[in-house]
RNA sequence: GGAGAGAUGCCCGAGUGGUCGAAGGGGGCACCCUGCUAAGGUGUUAUACUCCUAAAGAGUAUCGAGGGUUCGAAUCCCUCUCUCUCCGCCA
């Protein structure tokens, strides 16, 4: 069900308010680009009513808590405003409809209108105000993180995660085990070198049967999640602004982001964004949710920030595959259905028999949007570690709340949030770092899962 | 890229300055009528914010968005966005 296109559609909030740019108080939350939309992110009347519980929950999240006050202060400010300047609107339509009457009647409305006049001097400043403490309000309380389950582990960053669950034997190796780039380009199905020359680096050229590889991943993992219950969908590459805020990368976290100049257009930072975004200001209906969808789309981060981690490999790319998982869900169900998205992420290492741990990630340690949030780690022999490989997430109502997207609840005919969630089901690239290095042989030949197989021809080796 | 048309409520669609949150129709919902069905009748039918302990109710805002003119804007002016059609180009 489509609903009224709204605001929230279509344009840049800054180019709405034109407060000249210079002397502009609202200067410091204007670095980026801000979406108009109706509702909020965090629910700003719990943050004011509970001010200090806020607090301490986005203590492990947030710089400075100080911002939560102050948004606070701006909410209250902005109720007391809002009652005078509704009785004051509510004086002006009377007094146009006194002098509509009047004029009709041919009668004399001159001083009628002085108060009038009168009545909207002050009117205008007060409304001035108003849009000022909205803007504020919503500059806030659009950097502001989700606000943790009561379950994650608190911790300020990701020593505090903890592992949960333990799946799959490494194998133990009679030989010197290779990382996946140096088996990588034995084989010669990955070429950094041209990657770069075509690209940049962090772009990877993948030959033959290492395209045809990860080209079986992609249908096998989409196949099964579709098997699963899960509608495959296929799905804009870019994205614009809006959707981008809805899922949470913008504003705060632009520098990550490609943008195509001089559009407000994005490539994609990962399929949660254009899945998540499909129902952008929709009201849903009851009977409809659950609704569970997968995609395959190629994921384009800048990777600010981290430069010097992963370099060799394609453990971390500017570009990179996966396959992506998200749910709507009604309220009471998420935490439920948080646990079997979880299921339906480790089904894939499970069936491509590769060992993982799975670890609940610290309040300091989750994504923005997250309020749960659970990584699954495959092992890589060459590291003698785990290596994130999923990311599945309870975004509760704060993606729903950004985006905008709503359902009717039957039994009594309002309309709620719904609640998201995400996760990567699974990054596409790792899953070939984690095929190459367990499944290596000694003579530098790579078996290939039996899941697969039919998937790649039949082969049984790379 | 060139030319044009348009954007109103769940849908269609009227409305060109005055009591319009918006006629009319369709759809949905509730009730009535009918032996059942069909037909018919009556009513109802958005979202957000604020006030209110809650319910009920009230106020305000919203006719793509923003700004402007005006005592008063769906209606007039400016800017932007989006959609559609035709031509060109292109997988």
């Amino acid at each position: 069900m489509r609903i009224k296109q709204m605001s929230a559609f279509d344009f840049f909030w800054n180019t709405c308010y034109s407060i000249a740019n210079g002397d502009n108080p609202l200067a410091p939350f204007f670095k980026g680009e801000i979406f108009k939309r109706e509702s909020f992110m965090l629910d700003i009347k719990f943050i004011a009513d509970n001010l200090e519980s806020a607090k301490s929950k986005l203590k492990d999240r947030l710089k400075g808590l100080d911002s939560l006050d102050k948004a606070a202060a701006f909410y209250q400010e902005k109720r007391e405003i809002q009652k005078t300047a509704d009785a004051l609107r509510s004086q002006k339509k009377n007094f146009a409809k006194e002098i509509g009457m009047l004029k009709t009647k041919g009668a004399d409305a001159s001083s009628f209108m002085k108060d009038a006049e009168k009545l909207n001097t002050e009117l205008e400043k007060i409304e001035e105000r108003e849009r000022i403490l909205s803007l504020e309000l919503e500059g806030i309380l659009l950097t502001l993180p989700n606000i943790p389950l009561e379950d994650v582990p608190a911790g300020a960053n990701e020593s505090f995660n903890k592992e949960i669950k333990k799946w799959g034997e490494s194998e133990s190796f009679t030989f010197q085990v290779l990382p996946h780039y140096e088996i990588a380009e034995k084989l010669g199905i990955l070429d950094f070198e041209r990657g770069v020359k075509i690209a940049q680096s962090g772009f990877t050229l993948y030959h033959g049967t290492g395209a045809k590889l990860e080209r079986a991943l992609i249908n096998f993992m989409l196949d099964t999640h579709g098997e699963n219950g899960y509608q495959e969908k296929f799905v804009p590459f870019l994205v614009r602004g809006e959707s981008l805020q809805g899922t949470g990368q913008l504003p705060k976290f632009k520098e990550d982001l490609y943008k195509i100049e001089g559009e407000n257009l994005y490539l994609n930072p990962t399929a949660e964004v254009p899945l998540t975004n499909i129902y952008q200001n929709e009201i849903l209906n009851e009977k409809d949710l659950p609704l569970y969808f997968t995609a395959y789309a190629p994921s384009f981060r800048k990777e600010a920030g981290s430069y010097g981690k992963d370099t060799r490999g394609i453990i971390r790319q500017h570009q990179f595959n996966k396959v992506e998982l998200v749910e709507f869900s009604k309220p009471e169900d998420s935490e439920k259905e948080h646990q079997s998205m979880l299921a339906e992420a480790e089904k894939i290492l499970q069936l491509l028999k590769l060992p993982y741990r799975i670890v609940i990630l610290s309040t300091g340690d989750m994504g923005f949007s997250a309020a749960k949030c659970y990584d699954i780690e495959v092992w890589i022999p060459s590291m003698k570690t785990y290596k994130e490989i999923s990311s599945v997430s309870n975004c509760m109502d704060f993606q729903a709340r950004r985006a905008n997207i709503k359902f009717r609840r039957e039994s009594t005919g309002k309309v709620e949030y719904l609640h998201t969630l995400n996760g990567s089901g699974l990054a596409v690239g790792r899953t070939m770092v984690a095929i190459l290095e367990n499944y290596q042989r000694e003579d530098g030949s790579v078996v290939i899962p039996d899941v697969l197989r039919k998937y790649m021809g039949n082969c049984t080796c790379l």
